[in-house]
DNA sequence: TGCGTCATTGTTAGCGCTCACAGACACACC
DNA sequence: GGTGTGTCTGTGAGCGCTAACAATGACGCA
């Protein structure tokens, strides 16, 4: 029963010639008609549509390439394509490029390795992708990428600056500071943070703006944490920062805990449940605050205060840096396209 | 600057040509070399080897796929890619089609339509795309897709039986059936529930398994709420059912609230803030369970019985499925790969 | 010596399309 | 009538590869 499915038989997809016989015509007249020639007869047109339509008749993507050496596709490395970030920036790539008429392939790195990255970009070359954008924000990464020397366009989200290759980046810098400069004004003496891991350059990059901002203000800067983007990780950083609001200052020589900034907020969510078990309130006791604003983040006890960024205008202005270097063929050494983040208040941080 | 920098000009890509001129040998040779035939002697692949790695040459996929008919390219079509169950297929699916040697193409809908769902197989169509798998989890979906008589092998992820088309999914309702057998092993008269959107097959799957595990339990089952899947919904739909616990269950001949099923994580949260507002206290007057077991449901206040489901098993048992018949030839008419989901218990449907 | 067999290599055609160019025809102008 | 200047259409080549077949030489065996 399947083989004899269509009664035919294993008929072949028609071609532009079967198109060009139907409609009495040239298979250049055809083909004419489809990438919109305006040197055509109008019935001509009205001929040629119609044999298109009676027989089915798409174009054939490889042979059109294989003549133009225009795949129009584009190529994408990502790293934690499950977390809420790189997911909302990958559907922006998507979207951004189907509007330009590129097609996207995707490639996902379950950890980031030099090697696996090699092996993700050697993939997608394989399949011919005129240029590609690299997800992968941990700091060697890039590096790593520098030096691959690739025949084609790169652009980098968060990638980092100071390389010759372009990409695309929110100012984490400025959300640090956003948030520290927020927690600051409410009055707290400084503010403790819970930073991402440091071969990430956006955990750096918090990190710089929340010492920024701390020095700005003239206030001292405790010892910064380091989790791992999880709850997990957060909730065990919050188990110590607990800890130390307790026993107060004067036994680690560290100022009182009042506030603290968690680099994002899966592990602001961490932190919550362990201030939670020992009894402290928030943001009664201590104020938090996180980054990334998942949609989760409005509905945590308490409502989280932290930072937007817009990953589809990440997603967006990546795509549009790579179709421009395909276009001109030119490369963008080290253009750097920046995206601001927005504040969010809610009452984590916020004495109601 | 920018256009001398590769110094011997916009030099083609080498073809297969180049490699045999420099190994001296015929280009058929050097295919064969490439492609792993056995007939080739050892000194002259070597020399094809080196021809190769000194020119830095690439097979051309296009001209490659021209003539054997095989762009090894899959095409997916997702749905609402940010939230968490859709993106982790996502990623299990591209890493066993990579696993298998395929590349895959995304398209992602922001909203599911038939003609946006009809779009994007056309996009994919355009690129040549060898089948596809779709997770758009509407009920309408389906049936649209069933319709489209598509050239190549379609699968759907929970795409529900019934239909011609070949899909994986995960029991949905034995998840249902688990959770409400486990609050009501508890003890509870009986069990709420906060429902998915009703047009996701899901949604009503959930529901069915809630529902039967009632039955069999003997159990009055009271009207369920729907919510859209979003932490806001789930606090509205937790404001009402607040509202009738402290009501009592006299003014709407309902039984009483003491344990709420929640069709997903997400809306579960919302409703845990509902009842934090309400001052009611989970598990102590009303216990809660999701569904997803999203990495922050540990995390929750309090932590969140919920059902876990192997997203990745599911991205590679739709692949192994999608590659099976293109191999074959033969469409797997409506067969079903059914994975089995599993309970996490925390805290929030048990008294510690 | 003659013939078949096998391993190894080369030759040729053609996948389905676009590009460059060449025709055909209509119309205007001198 | 000749010579442009359009508009519309067809012809031929060739993109880079693989598949089918042909050719070559080495070897074994009668």
């Amino acid at each position: 029963m399947s083989q004899t499915a269509e009664s035919t038989g294993p008929r072949r997809a028609p071609t532009m010639a079967d198109v060009a016989q139907l409609a009495g015509v040239s298979h250049q007249t055809v083909s004419r008609v489809l990438s919109n020639h305006p040197n055509v007869r109008d019935t001509t047109r009205a001929e040629v549509q119609r044999a298109i339509e009676t027989l089915g008749y798409r174009r054939n993507s490889s042979a059109r390439a294989l003549v133009t050496r225009r795949t129009l596709t584009l190529g994408v490395v990502a790293c934690n394509p499950a977390l809420f970030g790189p997911a909302s920036t990958l559907f922006g790539l998507e979207e951004a490029a189907r509007g330009e008429g590129y097609m996207v392939s995707t490639v996902t790195l379950r950890r980031y390795t030099a090697q696996a990255l090699a092996d993700a970009i050697d993939h997608l070359s394989d399949w011919g992708v005129e240029g590609i954008v690299v997800i992968v924000p941990q700091r060697e990464a890039v590096a790593a990428l520098a030096e691959l020397r690739l025949p084609f366009p790169v652009v980098t989200v968060e990638g980092g600056h100071g390389l010759p290759i372009p990409g695309v980046s929110v100012d984490q810098e400025l959300g640090g500071r956003l948030v520290t400069d927020h927690l600051l004004a409410a009055g707290h003496t400084t503010v403790w943070h819970v930073a991402g891991p440091q071969d990430w350059l956006e955990a750096g990059a918090r990190v710089a703006g929340w010492r920024g901002a701390l020095e700005d203000a003239g206030a001292e800067a405790p010892p910064p944490l380091e989790g791992d983007w999880t709850p997990l990780s957060g909730y065990r950083a919050g188990q110590e920062l607990a800890g130390r609001v307790s026993s107060g200052a004067a036994g680690r020589r560290s100022p009182e805990v009042s506030a603290v900034f968690v680099a994002n907020d899966q592990m602001a969510l961490g932190v919550l449940r362990a201030f939670r078990e020992a009894g402290l309130s928030v943001p009664g006791q201590v104020a938090i605050a996180g980054f990334d604003d998942i949609p989760e983040a409005e509905f945590f006890a308490p409502p989280l205060t932290t930072v937007r960024q817009d990953f589809a205008a990440v997603g967006k202005a990546s795509i549009r840096l790579l179709i421009d270097q395909l276009e001109s063929g030119a490369t963008r050494e080290g253009e750097r396209v920046v995206i601001e983040p927005r504040l969010i208040v809610r009452s984590s941080s916020t004495q109601h």
